[in-house]
RNA sequence: GACUUGGUAGCUCAGCUGGAUAGAGCAUCAGCCUUCUAAGCUGAGGGUCAUUGGUUCGAAUCCAAUCCAGGUCACCA
């Protein structure tokens, strides 16, 4: 139980116990007193002063001594100030905690609940490489996996490839005119970059044609729809899904290059799957679905034989979910989906990383799920997030105006060797041991830098932001991490001596935050927010360097006290470490 | 137009289940390395919390309206 739930409790069965009336931890606030009053934490009386009938004053004055007197292992003190009851923990209470907890690398974790639930993300195109929208959505997914792991779910992380339709043709097309049999091979290329040139070529082309058509007198729209490249594009789809044997070899052989591409990336910036599902394979689950539907009269029929549901009541439109040639769309696909990952996972909730801008179809996709009792339906959770924009605009795939995720991952593993060397602290590392920290620092920097800002939120990626190692950043972090390794190095604990039974201000300090990570791993996962842990270990680091600038371990003024600030600092350690690893990111020995 | 998300310091963001003088980081300026790693620490300046009205002891936070910006409203995925 944390330090503001037994504050809750205590005050609660004090204020019962005073004023003979029942009262709940819902009726007043605890907070944080703030750092220019005296105190740690603080009751906010005015809302139970009508309830009470008591002055400020009187009731603080009640409430405190009550509390003093009853629980005097938890309060030693407290004061009013203006309706504010700041009330002092004893440091037993927090010199308790630390001693019981200052080695257990589980601090924080929550206990199994039982329950099981999936998380959806990445769901990449097989037509183009990954970019930076794509890192926010893998970082997300990841992070939010682990914290809910932490937060005592079993997690299974699931990705959606959507390696058909239109967009996919459109590359293979492009291959076919322009690439003389050009392979990634051959030009020594990665694999879904090389298939993702074609894409954007045939961008090229058919905006060429589309210019040629109109100047022969047709509108743009028309144009749009009528070029030869266009034509020759859908005639592919329709071989495709008609099983015509040269179109499938051709797209096997573009899709394993992108997956050989995919693969690279996704072992580079740390993403796995427990299960990966591809649309060329779940395409046709909705069909099933819809034969459901009909019978349970939640789909209904219309004279040209598409299939329809009627969302009026719940505010939306009529959506279809079977078009009149009997071919499934998206939504249909996704519902076919999510019945075969209950049945496959038998899962409690199912968590969707997705762009904001399908905030509509997800809403669309709960209600139908719910409608037709799809398991676990009650239970989508779309975890929306903002699109990435650039300082120069929006990005765009055709306009060439993406940040590549390789090329970022690879800048920022670049810009950590160049700051390492300039300041020449492991010169004696070997050549592995400096790849591996390179790549620990500049992806722990990218991920922390996409993931300490609010999901939801739209976010500006500033470039020569997002490569600064100092302040609230990830390597910030992990500097704190490794100099508390290094006195770690030097200086051990030993739990054979004594140990200071108070704490100074800066120690006290410490604590407090330390006291907090188990709540802020709740509030993380019921939020699906994994911000709320980048900003507090932020917190946490910059707590300890305050303290490590202010007081010497090494040279602590006494025995006892180099032991008490060993546990704080081998405390410390572990939630850093840990709280890094919930964001997908590592921490180093030494940088 | 309808629905939806946002607007807080020069920039990027916290704070939003109402509480004390609105906080960080970056940038700017001034200090701190013969003492545990200066990727650090300490301090200064910088704000009409989009606007207006309401609710109340108290509003950045709740409500309403307005303005601005993003997203969606496809037989695309």
């Amino acid at each position: 139980m944390s330090i503001v739930q037994q504050l809750q409790q205590a005050v609660v069965k004090s204020l019962n116990n005073l004023y003979n009336q029942l009262f709940t931890e819902k009726d007043f606030q605890i907070n944080l007193t703030k750092p220019e009053f005296e105190g740690d934490y603080t009751v906010v009386l005015f809302a139970i002063l009508k309830q009470t009938g008591k002055t400020p004053d009187a009731l603080g004055q009640e409430l405190g001594a009550k509390l003093t007197q009853d629980y005097p292992t938890l309060f030693t003190q407290y004061n009013i100030i203006k309706g504010f009851l700041n009330l002092t923990v004893a440091d037993d209470f927090w010199l308790q905690l630390l001693h019981k907890n200052y080695n257990d690398i589980c601090y924080g974790k929550h206990a199994m609940n039982g329950k099981r639930v999936m998380v959806e993300y990445s769901s990449p195109n097989t037509n183009k490489p990954l970019h930076l929208g794509h890192l926010r959505n893998n970082f997300l997914g990841w992070s939010v996996a682990e914290i809910l792991k932490a937060y005592g779910y079993e997690v299974f992380k699931s990705c959606i490839v959507n390696d058909r339709g239109i967009h996919i043709c459109k590359s293979m097309i492009a291959w076919q005119l322009f690439a003389n049999g050009a392979t990634p091979q051959s030009t020594n290329a990665k694999g879904d970059h090389f298939v993702g040139q074609y894409y954007v070529k045939f961008n090229e082309e058919h905006k060429r044609q589309i210019a040629e058509l109109v100047a022969t007198g047709k509108t743009e729209k028309e144009a749009e729809k009528e070029t030869p490249i266009m034509l020759a594009t859908q005639q592919m789809l329709y071989d495709w899904e008609a099983g015509k044997p040269e179109v499938m070899k051709l797209w096997h052989e573009m899709n394993a290059w992108v997956y050989e591409g995919f693969d690279v990336t996704y072992k580079n910036i740390g993403s796995d799957f427990d299960k990966t599902y591809y649309e060329s394979n779940t395409y046709l689950l909705g069909k099933k679905i819809v034969d459901l539907g009909l019978e349970k009269n939640v789909f209904m029929r219309k004279e040209d034989t598409s299939v329809w549901i009627d969302l009026t009541a719940d505010g939306l439109d009529e959506k279809l979910v079977l078009r009149k040639d009997g071919t499934s769309v998206y939504i249909t696909q996704d519902i076919g989906l999510a019945q075969q990952k209950y049945d496959e996972y038998n899962i409690n909730e199912s968590i969707y990383v997705i762009g904001d801008e399908q905030n509509y179809h997800m809403k669309v996709l709960k209600l139908i799920a719910q409608k037709l009792g799809v398991g676990a339906a009650n239970a989508i959770h779309h975890l929306s997030y903002g699109m990435v924009e650039l300082t120069t605009g929006k990005m765009k795939s055709r306009e060439g105006t993406v940040v590549d995720a390789d090329d970022l991952v690879q800048e920022m593993i670049d810009t950590s060797r160049k700051h390492t060397e300039e300041l020449g602290k492991v010169k004696d590392f070997t050549e592995n041991e400096l790849v591996e920290l390179y790549n620990t620092i500049g992806l722990g920097a990218l991920k922390f830098y996409l993931l300490r800002v609010d999901p939801k939120k739209r976010m500006v990626f500033n470039a020569t932001e997002s490569i600064d190692f100092h302040g609230f950043t990830g390597p910030f972090v992990q500097y704190t991490y490794a100099r508390i390794r290094s006195i770690l190095r030097k200086e051990v604990y030993d739990a054979s001596k004594p140990i200071s039974s108070t704490l100074l201000k800066n120690e006290k300090e410490i604590m407090v935050a330390l006291e907090q990570y188990p709540s802020v791993i709740a509030e993380s996962a019921k939020e699906l927010d994994p911000s709320k842990v980048a900003i507090y270990i932020f917190n946490v680091a910059k707590t300890f360097n305050s303290f490590y600038a202010e007081l010497s371990i090494s040279k602590a003024e006494s025995e006892e006290k180099k032991q008490l600030r060993l546990q704080l600092a081998m405390m410390t350690a572990n939630i850093l470490k840990n709280g890094m690893q919930l964001l997908g990111a590592n921490v180093p020995e030494r940088m």
